[in-house]
DNA sequence: GGTTAGCACTCGGTACACTCGACTGCTACC
DNA sequence: GGTAGCAGTCGAGTGTACCGAGTGCTAACC
């Protein structure tokens, strides 16, 4: 562990080195705030630093920079941050403006977190709900095509299209909705849903084929996922090698969701650099919180950015937003 | 106009430029195929190019580089280009195995166009379709919440959440639905679609309110677009400033989507620099294609690159993509 | 007259030497 | 233990020289 005076040292290192994105020496740590010994002692101390892991040189004759292990000290150790009164206020007016469909809600509360962090933000979609049914319903198309349709007890539209036999009557298509209706109503989703017969095999087989629609997609559903910000990525570096890497983690959404999933299964809230766990990010950090909805984990937010970015702003940014999507989901 | 020769030369310099990005001086162009005169005269028909506009020096003593002019003419003046065949086997095995919902299917073909061209793509979504009504629908989620779910012919599904007046109960919802199914099967949605009264003051409300839903939403609907291989324009350019520009505009679905709309509608199917009327794309080109359903103009794909983007094969494969997009679309 | 060879010239890019300044580590001193 | 001072290191920036790709021009050539 470190003692008071080195980690009020590690900790002005990493808060210059945030803001100026450049190596600190250690006449800028002796005059911050919070440190308040000469230079000497200063560099002293970041020798020790070194040593341990929390800083790294350059070059000789550098300044320093901090480590992965200096951040997640830096982040392990940081008061709980507030969001700056603009910001709070952004998030409040965001929230008393918001309505409408809960996917443009998503898609805008991760704009909404681009802006207020300047980083890249990413919204994971509540994965398939374990609300009930409300209505299914089974409308056709062309002559052999229908649409399965079902609305849940959340609001949530789940449509499937479906091959119909040659040759089903009207009558057929109004028998299996009505069958459906009638054994589906209140009742969740199940992979093994099964609905008891009819009687008439042509109906059983148009209400197998609908709930194999709506149920089958889920092992590899690709869970949506709102990336917005991207552009600022190419800001926060100034390598094009690393803008163009961490781009195309961020076209892969299933990595993209995926890592924050696995980031939360971890209980952190914050993974730096190669803790992501993978490669291409490793001069990347993200934030991560989940949202609920009525008090159950729904999905996911957060935001990626350089492992310097600012992560009390970062944080704080993430928490009120995800607590503010949670009641906003929670009361329809 | 230019003669043969010129021409040639400058052909020759656009495709040597495409192929290496840097200025190509007298002495490849003289070897080029298709050129069969001393570097010397073709310094002479260079100065007459840049002279025209259709060339210009970086600085004194380097080699010639294309101005917008000279792409325009290039591609103004390219025979019908041919899809290489590993390229035209890719589009056969995609729409081959593509299936499923309409929506996943625009999203991988957004991809598949980015795989071919290695360029970002585009694909905007068809407008509301002006496909006729299936199925309507109105299903109540919580005591003051319904959701009116919409099907159309084509199979696509409307769905919007309205609020319903306290003390609604299910036999007036029931009404409402039964109503506008009567009156609304195989009917074309305008935005002053009208019903007859039911009668009941409350039912009729119901009914209106979820027209108003339905068709309310078109004036300023973002019209759906998959925007991919944003990475690609990372290694596209070299200037880091351009990069940030051109992602900051692809992230304004908005802008993207009038972008090809325009140019679509000035006829043209290539727009390079400035002809794009976005400022930020000043170094970018397009190169775009409508899609129909069932010979009605629906939709719009197009990729975006710099403007020394490989044209021929980019227009092949917009021109190849599309085609097959508009016969998968149409039979369903 | 159009084409070509030859030549002088231009200018960006690279290599190199040099300086400057921001650091550090160490040592001696308080 | 903390600090001042100092020698040493190294990157960044600058000036100079050089090289080579490429040009424009002119004179010769077919």
């Amino acid at each position: 562990m470190l003692d008071e005076r080195k980690s009020a040292i590690l900790r002005a290192v990493v808060e210059e080195y945030i803001d100026t994105a450049q190596p600190v020496g250690s006449g800028h740590v002796a005059s911050a705030p919070g440190v308040d010994v000469s230079s000497a002692t200063v560099r002293n101390e970041m020798a020790g630093l070194e040593a341990e892991g929390y800083l790294r040189q350059p070059h000789t004759s550098a300044g320093r920079v901090p480590t992965e292990k200096g951040y997640r000290f830096f982040v392990d150790h940081l008061r709980q941050p507030r969001l700056p009164g603009r910001s709070a206020e952004q998030v409040r007016d965001f929230f008393a403006r918001a309505h409408g469909e809960a996917e443009q809600m998503l898609s805008e509360t991760s704009r909404l977190l681009s802006n207020l962090t300047n980083l890249a933000s990413v919204v994971v979609a509540p994965g398939p709900a374990d609300a009930t049914l409300r209505s299914i319903q089974l409308v056709t198309i062309g002559a052999t095509a229908g649409v399965v349709v079902a609305v849940f007890s959340d609001g949530t539209v789940e449509k499937h299209t479906i091959e119909l036999p040659e040759g089903t009557g009207d009558e057929r298509v109004a028998a299996a909705t009505a069958h459906m209706t009638a054994h589906l109503g209140g009742v969740k989703l199940e992979a093994r849903t099964m609905l008891p017969a009819t009687g008439d095999a042509a109906t059983d087989d148009l209400v197998s084929r609908s709930l194999a629609a709506l149920t089958g997609h889920q092992p590899g559903d690709p869970e949506h996922v709102y990336v917005e910000g991207t552009a600022r990525m190419a800001q926060a570096f100034d390598a094009i090698e690393t803008v163009r890497a961490v781009l195309g983690i961020l076209e892969q959404q299933f990595v993209v969701v995926s890592l924050l999933r696995d980031v939360i299964d971890r209980g952190l809230h914050v993974a730096i650099g190669t803790e992501t766990g993978v490669a291409p990010l490793a001069e990347c950090a993200i934030v991560v919180a989940p949202y609920d909805i009525e008090g159950m984990r729904a999905g996911t937010i957060g935001v990626l950015g350089p492992t310097r970015m600012n992560y009390p702003q970062a944080l704080a940014a993430v928490a009120v937003v995800s607590d503010r999507l949670s009641d906003r989901l929670t009361e329809g």
